[in-house]
DNA sequence: TATGAATGAGTTTTCATTCAT
DNA sequence: TATGAATGAAAACTCATTCAT
């Protein structure tokens, strides 16, 4: 019914999992095969070779974490730090940790001969997160220079990294206690940085 | 004469490139072996496998990298804030970003059967940096808690965290300016702790 | 449509063939999918690794002499002297040489590795061997102890030992020749051995 | 002070139980180095190759074996069975059972490439067993035709065949078993025929 | 006499991929 | 859609041998 069969989504995953542990190099097609339960060559009836398949897993994820991010800054109350809602989601969304990972490593590793339609997937939500961050902050004080602005997407992509490596390579429980700093320090900078703004301004 | 011969210490540079290019899997002895300009089976010569070899290349980045955070942190100016003189080495060391890269590959993303020895390897840089952060906090102030020493520790890991991630895959300058930012947040919030916990104990 | 399929058997015949003439660390892999005529990677898709591969010869083999001897001493007629349709039959079966060299040399000289595996089904064979003997000569004369059958059985064993080295390192023609002296050997003493046990009955 | 200096003859030992052990294939110089406490490279300072230390092995053991069996048979006392002192001195020197090994291994399956240098010397020892068997037989029974005596010595070298077998493969307990059965039936045959031999004469 | 380093040839094994069925 | 069989390429590793020291 799906506009992919059960099959190949279950290929998917099992794609994922391996990736996400092992990386491109480290998975063999014969091993995620296995683990879906169907021979290898039948891999071939769903995907059109290794780097297709890769490159459908990382384009899944990386849709997938776009509109998590794009739904948690479209929803964010304006009570809370810019961001904020982004970043806990991301703590909460620990289910989805094999996602996540495996598309810290791709985006950070990506094999060499898929470098470049990585690093474009990787920059445009790059470039999302900091643009919505922007635009957060921007309704939370208008008064900010377009530099402090740039600045503070470029720290909240910072912190939004560290969060990631946290979350992916310890555990929530951390990752929760290091956003709780970070989100300290970040809010007490922007605070800082807006009186100083105004007091410039006049 | 030397501790490591000539050879010995090219393998283990070409092998760190290699390694830190393509990570464990992607990178192949007999590649590295071309670079040094040698036959793959001279490097048996030399190491005993392709797991010696990677666990050496390891302990020299490691033992390099926890030598130098030690030394920042030994002869860091009490007028600079705690830990900026780590993070602005790493940032001056630039060219030793094949090393850290490595590393930063390797500790993250450990071939499945090193991964025992390496987070081991991981764990105790980490907590070197931890530890060296703390004791400076102390001398800066002495009235902070433990518990928000070990906040702060957490939270200077995750600054270096992502200070890394951004030397390592994007360049010096951007790495900068993060770190100008991240900086900035960090005294921020660390002045915010102290008046606070002054405040407390009266 | 048959069990093995005809690549498969064809291997197995291949590879009987080198480890029979060259032993197990003798013989490669790639020389005997050269002898079947496909390339050494095919091999695996019909065997697992060398050692299975190796295993699978031998156990065939192993089967076969088995059964060759259970069919001996089924049908043998009466008037025979105990195991000489065995025996003979072992000259007869000249032709399946190849296999029962490579048998005697996987017994009496398997590669570590297998021994253990080896040893447990050769043993079995001797086993079989010995008790279908005893089993004759019972038949043959019932007077006789079961100490002393034991020591016939393990007699014949011997016999049929060094009439399978002969047989397999001169010819059949010198084994015949061996053959017929063994057992006039052996007749003459089992003959001796139930007159002097029927003398002690009384 | 000896002719062939420590080492050397150390190496020859480590060679002989390796050889004898796992085989020509199966051995190597690597290890037989290591058994010894010196590098690879230095065997080459005692002999010229693997194919050198191998025959040298290979002669030594022969040349011992071919003593041993001069010199029981130099010495037989009149009233045992003919051949009953070789046969009984294999199984008491179970302690030059690793030579042995080697020895039996080495003629039965040589390695190709020195398989025409080995089959002779192996052929030189059987047919000093022989005649010198033939001529115990002899002396102890001058009325038997060249014909018998002949087919006497090749079951005189059968039965040392299986002896060798048992004694190897198995212990010297089993070995001494078999040497029993097989003495008995060596004389009974020996006796039937020296009096039918007499009969036929007259 | 001993050895560290180097190497050509060869080992087993894995892998992504193809193709007929 | 699935698979058994086949394969070229490449992987890690071993080995006997050489040579300068």
């Amino acid at each position: 019914m799906s506009a992919r069969s059960t099959t190949s989504s279950r290929i998917l995953d099992a794609a994922e999992a391996h990736f996400a542990e092992r990386g491109y190099d480290g998975s063999s097609l014969a091993e995620i095969a296995a683990a879906v339960g169907i021979k290898k060559a039948s891999l071939y009836a769903h995907f059109a070779n290794k780097d297709a398949l890769f490159m459908d897993v990382f384009r899944k994820a990386l849709a997938y974490e776009r509109e998590a991010a794009a739904r948690c800054f479209e929803h964010e109350p304006t009570e809370n730090g810019p961001g904020s809602s982004y970043a806990e989601d991301l703590i909460k969304r620990y289910d989805s940790t094999q996602q996540l990972r495996f598309l810290l490593r791709t985006s950070y590793m990506p094999p060499e001969k898929l470098k470049a339609s990585i690093d474009e997937g990787h920059e445009r939500y790059l470039d999302q997160l900091c643009e919505a961050f922007e635009a957060r902050v921007r309704l939370w004080s208008a008064s900010l220079s377009k530099a402090t602005l740039q600045q503070y997407g470029q720290a909240y992509v910072g912190i939004i990294d560290s969060l990631q490596v946290k979350l992916v390579y310890t555990d929530c429980e951390q990752a929760a206690a290091r956003w709780a700093v970070m989100q300290q320090m970040l809010n007490a900078a922007l605070q800082q940085a807006a009186s100083q703004e105004v007091s410039h301004e006049r």
